[in-house]
DNA sequence: CTACGATCTGGAGCGAGGTCTAGATCAAGT
DNA sequence: ACTTGATCTAGACCTCGCTCCAGATCGTAG
């Protein structure tokens, strides 16, 4: 557990797509994107061999998608923190500021979700009345 | 409220768009697209003239695609609704596959905010330390 | 040595969901 | 009648976030 000095033993990509649900393809395209923090070591024969703490950057970067992040804004926490210390109140910004924003979207899908139900009990309600109500339809 | 014989006056296009938060332009490539119950009615000049049935349809449309039902379900819906009763089972059972998927959705986006959550504890407490903690960078 | 699968690069392509433009028409105010 | 602003149609265009292809190379297993 991030031990000081941990027994590196780097991943192949295809490892890495395992093991962050990235396709290949798309780890490629974040590298080009300057999504990663550092540039991802490679072999002699230029295969790409990522760390653990590429990995972990990986799984957050893609928390931070999921949670509908922009890759622009991915773009630039990634160069704060390749910069080095003395950002951290910026990211620390960067970072509440995109909580908010899933906090309004948790908010919003659970509206959505109550409006989803109520028509789902319409016609439930429909159905078990055997077909025979007067259901009003254009909105039903 | 729904009452029988409602006093219907048309809305024009403009007017929708301010009462759904779709653009002109949606209304128009959503109809276009067969994401409506029914033909939009039209003045004797071909401008479009609204229901408060299309209304409460689009309004419907509007917390589906929120919650990020495709547009291609959503014309399914549409369909099975214009072609009348008699499906309702399945209109039932869309909706119903829908709300699940927003369950997931919203189970992910808590997952996520508490990983940020736990992030910006680590930059919060970090700068209250007054930068002086060795806060390992490349992931924090 | 030979195969075969995984990876490499650069760049083209794609699907979703609109957005915007051009040029014409409509409708209301003065 | 004239001006102004909203709408009309068809169709081109755009952003986002990958995905896929071609053609070459690497590296491991037999």
């Amino acid at each position: 557990m991030t031990t000081t000095e941990a027994a590196e033993q780097p991943l192949s990509i295809g490892e890495v797509a395992e093991r962050t649900g990235l396709s290949v393809h798309a780890l490629r395209f974040y590298e080009r994107e300057g999504l990663l923090v550092g540039p991802v070591r490679r072999t002699s024969g230029g295969r790409r061999r990522y760390t653990s703490f590429d990995v972990d950057w990986l799984l957050i970067c893609v928390k931070l998608r999921e949670s509908g992040m922009p890759l622009a804004d991915l773009k630039h926490f990634a160069e704060l923190v390749r910069h080095g210390p003395g950002n951290e109140a910026e990211r620390l910004r960067l970072l509440d500021a995109h909580r908010q924003r899933v906090d309004a979207q948790i908010q919003a899908l659970e509206e959505c979700r109550s409006v989803i139900t109520w028509k789902v009990g319409v016609y439930a309600e429909h159905l078990a009345r055997g077909e025979a109500g007067g259901l009003w339809d254009p909105t039903a």
